[in-house]
DNA sequence: TGAATAGTTGCGCTATGACGCAATTAATAT
DNA sequence: ATATTAATTGCGTCATAGCGCAACTATTCA
């Protein structure tokens, strides 16, 4: 049984897009900065992201900045702290990346893990905002 | 506000084996495979898809292993021929998956192509079993 | 039994990506 | 103005992944 053939058009750029799409996901401190964003609904900056999930600073800064550039965040910046936020855009293909996201399986263990770090750290906010920097000293540098 | 934290497990190796299946959807030729699979809801056998793909045998070969080892497809051997299908767990990481890759977007064209090809080598099953090898003869080696 | 055919696999090469380190930018505080 | 701090970035290194080639397995056919 042959499938119908719909004409429609597509960019390399675009696939190349998709696939860094697919491409950022493959990291497991990504998937879990998404996962985090997404399931908590806020914005984090940061530093808060380096005490959450107790990676480097300089790689917390490099993965978000590969989220940003496959458009799946959006980093502003408030002073001297840069907040990132994921983006929802009413598109099936992002809303699948989203359901995805949400109910990868092996990273529950690791995923609780992140969500009591971010839970302690979000208690030192003032006024919901981010009032100090790196608490685990060692991942500063 | 602070996000619930559930007890749960998860081993390294699923942890794994979560992100060999995110990287296994980061490469063009896998996705493309992994659509077609998923589309159109056959089973193609080896020669069918370097056909339908333009790839070489032994790359499809090996993007088909690569797709089997994360248990996203499974491949049963007919004779001298393999047909690959895809696995359909009634999970919602799985489910998601197939959502996603229905809707990539920027592929369209590259996929029409695609379907182009897969239609035209699916008139030369017999029986709707594929009888004849790789058709273009570069590809084979 | 031997040739042909469908498919797999091991090896070398190259490209890419993640990490650590160090330097740099940009905003605040003294 | 100057030091401090949040964050970014460039560079070298190492591990991994994909490709091409060639050898190999397994099944069918003459």
């Amino acid at each position: 049984m042959p499938v119908s053939t719909v004409k429609s058009q597509s960019t390399s750029q675009e696939r190349k897009s998709v696939l860094n799409i697919t491409k950022a996901l493959s990291d497991p401190t990504r998937l879990r900065m998404l996962r985090l964003l997404i399931s908590t609904g806020s914005e984090l900056c940061v530093c808060e992201f380096v005490d959450t999930l107790q990676e480097r600073l300089y790689n917390i800064s490099k993965h978000l900045k590969v989220l940003e550039q496959v458009g799946l965040i959006d980093g502003s910046k408030e002073g001297r702290w840069v907040y990132y936020s994921v983006i929802k855009p009413s598109d099936p293909f992002y809303e699948s990346i989203h359901r995805l996201v949400s109910c990868v399986p092996g990273f529950d263990a690791l995923f609780d893990a992140d969500l009591g770090r971010f839970n302690d750290r979000m208690k030192l906010r003032e006024d919901g905002r981010c009032r100090v920097g790196i608490q685990s000293r060692q991942l500063a540098e």
